[in-house]
RNA sequence: GGGCCAGUAGCUCAGUUGGUUAGAGCAGGGGACUCAUAAUCCCUUUGUCGCGGGUUCGAGUCCUGCCUGGCCUACCA
């Protein structure tokens, strides 16, 4: 095929917010973006990959606030973490820039000005509850209160996690601020909306086209907002969309409406015009030849959570203000681990940086390339299959080619003419551009699929050929160097085509042939003549324990985390120290058929008594009512003299297997607790508890 | 309650506008080889295509009802 001219196309991710660390849910895709856009540059087009950290709204602000510093300290901490864990796993943007930016600020007030000289901004009155003591308006997660319906205590702002009832949060009982614990009061306060459906028609049309959005998104905002005029129902009314936050807030200040910031939705897609300014500034080009441009694309890709935003404020944001609007917007669907949500308690919530310190990010890359097909499916990180897979088709497979038949060129290089291979590399020339299709379509999965198959014919050919037979004679040189000059090229061959998703391996591929694999018509050429280097390994196995490690490390974090976020919130004015859990960890999960198999009872001790000799034990009469007795030998003697216990109510674990001990058959436990010696602390019922009943 | 999407071998998925006998990879079983990171190669087992109706000469594919799952959204769709 000839090459196509060449295409200008600008590619976003989404804005990862500023408060929280990129795991692997993100990655998905900033990766899925990183492969899209290293695909099209290795075609020859001009594309930029542009993002931005998304850094103003409330949530930055409590966060400052409860650390005792800046916003800006807060934002600029967490831009340098994101970036870390971008570079981390190859992904490559062009420009990495910050919705808290002059760049930002500047787009928003044009922006702002054409969407209020076409009058679309209207102003309303609205109730919200106002946190008195840190001087805030509330957002509805940042109030719980009793449901007005089914009066659950402690429900969310919006509705009601029992009955399901919705309501706004001024209806709730007892509303409570969770930023001060205090109870807000309701005011009312003057909020800038934005009249979508005066723009319904446009969103329509450019929604419904079926060129910029997937079939089901399409169908999705028909159904929900824009509605058929066909339809007997008819269209719906877009509602108003509120976009601004009265003071204080951390954000932007509304120009010609003193007080009022706008809402972190609103500056934050104008974000990739800013970042994309920052990257014409230092590449000397001009942003309307990106953003006023029929010529050049522009592509989004968003997870489906942000469907609405991108799909509907977005593109009517962009017409309004007589930009260009998106060529197409790719929605992904959401990624679970080993099939379920990711859990922060089951070690699943793995954050990028704690991903790089125990697996390859090249594996990650291959394995999500191979699960993503164009749509907004879920997909799933299934550790054994994670393994599997990337074991098999990049190491085994792929890597395996080169490994297996580089060092035997060491010394004489690849052949001066590319031999007669039997129609294997033109075959795989053949297929480049249903690849390349693949890859156009965000079909990463068919691309692996379609390459893969390619290292199945390429494997059977050296397994045919026999190099290792041909090295032991002398006479069949010619012949070795033949076989190995097409292994290495069918290996290239798939290198180039592997080239987006895992760069790093292309890299090592350019330096073992000493020719970079920039450029995908290469594919279509065999090398020959050139030396070959020493052939180092490319890429490990991933060995399972390394998954558990990683897991392990998340769990602990997650505890960690845990832990601090409790001692803070619920424990601090006890003061309850963490080292006992420090100390001892939480044993493994136990199931409830687990805990019943320990019977636990209330016992009296009915005698206590020194034991001749012992060092550390106290012999105890356990009493379960009736004339039901239990002799057990506790270690509680530092701790406990006879006659403190005589009397008094203690459980014990009544059904443990009898010791014999040196001084007798000890028959139970009781319970106690604390690390030994003198601290040791028996567990008492309440008042009431008679000797035999169960625990439950 | 409504909407979008999905349900094909043990697992992950292909199956184009309906067209012979439903495919691949992995896993499983058997064998070969030893250059390669116990990698590779050859052979091989496995299906009520979620369930029931309908359209058709012919349905995994189209229509319809139901079931299950995911997501979205609700006294709006």
């Amino acid at each position: 095929m000839s090459k196509l001219s060449t295409r200008k196309i600008l590619v976003t991710a989404a804005l990862p917010y500023a408060n929280g660390p990129i795991h692997l849910g993100h990655l998905v895709e900033y990766i899925q973006t990183d492969i899209w856009v290293r695909f099209q540059k290795l075609r020859g087009h001009q594309c930029i990959y542009i993002c931005a950290d998304d850094t103003h709204g409330t949530a930055i602000s409590i966060r400052a606030q409860r650390e005792n510093r800046s916003e800006e300290e807060v934002i600029a901490e967490s831009q340098i973490a994101h970036q870390k864990d971008f570079v981390g796993f190859g992904i490559e943007f062009d420009n990495y820039g910050s919705t808290n930016s002059v760049e930002n600020k500047q787009q928003c007030e044009r922006i702002w000005g054409k969407i209020r000289a076409a009058g679309l901004v209207k102003e309303k009155e609205i109730e919200q509850l106002f946190d008195v003591e840190k001087g805030v308006f509330l957002a509805d997660r940042f109030v719980t209160g009793t449901c007005p319906e089914c009066k659950t205590p402690n429900q969310p702002g919006d509705n009601c996690s029992k009955c399901g009832e919705t309501y706004s949060p001024a209806d709730l009982i007892d509303p409570v601020s969770t930023l001060s614990g205090t109870k807000p009061e309701i005011r009312t306060a003057m909020h800038l909306f934005i009249e979508l459906e005066q723009l319904h028609d446009f969103l329509r049309m450019w929604s419904q086209s079926g060129e910029h959005l997937q079939p089901e998104v399409a169908n999705y905002l028909k159904g929900h907002f824009l509605g058929d005029p066909a339809d007997k129902e008819g269209a719906k009314k877009l509602r108003d969309w509120d976009i601004s936050r009265p003071a204080p807030y951390f954000g932007f200040e509304i120009p010609d409406s003193p007080g009022n910031y706008w809402y972190v939705w609103f500056d934050a897609p104008i974000g990739y015009i800013a970042s994309t300014q920052q990257w014409c500034q230092a590449n000397g080009e001009q942003l309307s030849d990106w953003w006023e441009n029929d010529g050049a694309e522009i592509h989004h890709f968003i997870g489906k959570d942000i469907t609405y935003f991108h799909t509907l404020f977005w593109p009517g944001m962009l017409k309004t203000a007589e930009l260009s609007l998106p060529t197409k917007v790719h929605i992904h669907g959401f990624l679970t681990v080993n099939g379920e949500k990711m859990s922060k308690s089951k070690g699943t919530f793995v954050k990028a940086e704690t991903y790089l310190k125990h697996v390859n990010p090249t594996a990650l890359r291959y394995f999500y390339a191979s699960k993503l097909g164009g749509r907004l499916d879920d997909i799933d990180l299934s550790f054994d299959e994670f393994v599997a897979k990337v074991n098999t088709d990049l190491v085994n497979k792929v890597v395996n080619l080169a490994s297996r038949s580089a060092k035997f060129v060491k010394e004489t290089g690849l052949s001066a003419t590319y031999p007669d291979d039997g129609g294997l590399f033109q075959q795989a020339a053949a297929i480049g551009d249903e690849i390349a299709d693949a890859y156009e379509q965000c079909d990463y999965n068919r691309a692996m699929r379609l390459i893969l198959e390619c290292a199945d014919r390429a494997n059977p050919f050296v397994e045919d050929a026999a190099p290792w037979v041909l090295k032991k004679d002398p006479d069949k040189a010619e012949e070795l160097q033949n076989v190995c000059t097409i292994a290495l090229n069918l290996f290239r061959q798939l290198m180039i085509y592997l080239a987006p998703v895992v760069p790093e391996l292309a890299e090592m591929t350019a330096q073992l042939l000493g020719d970079r694999l920039d450029d995908w018509e290469k594919s279509k050429t065999p090398l020959v003549g050139t030396p070959v280097g020493k052939f180092k390994h490319m890429m490990k196995r991933i060995e399972p324990k390394d998954i558990q490690k990683m897991v392990d490390e998340t769990q602990k974090e997650q505890e960690e985390a845990a832990a601090a976020t409790e001692s803070n919130a619920l424990a601090s004015k006890y003061n309850d120290s963490d080292q006992p859990m420090v100390d001892e960890p939480l044993a493994e999960e136990c199931t409830i058929e687990d805990f019943v198999k320990v019977d636990l009872r209330v016992a009296r001790v009915l005698k206590a008594e020194h034991v001749e000799d012992a060092r550390k034990l106290l012999k105890l009469t356990l009493g379960l009512g009736g004339n039901h007795q239990r002799t057990v030998f506790a270690g509680i003697k530092a701790a406990y003299k006879p006659e403190e216990l005589e009397g008094r109510l203690v459980v014990m674990v009544a059904n443990l297997k009898p010791r014999k001990m040196k001084f007798g058959l000890s028959e139970g436990m009781v319970c106690a607790s604390g690390p030994g010696g003198e601290e040791v602390f028996v567990l008492s019922p309440d008042q009431g508890a008679q000797p035999g009943q169960r625990v439950h």
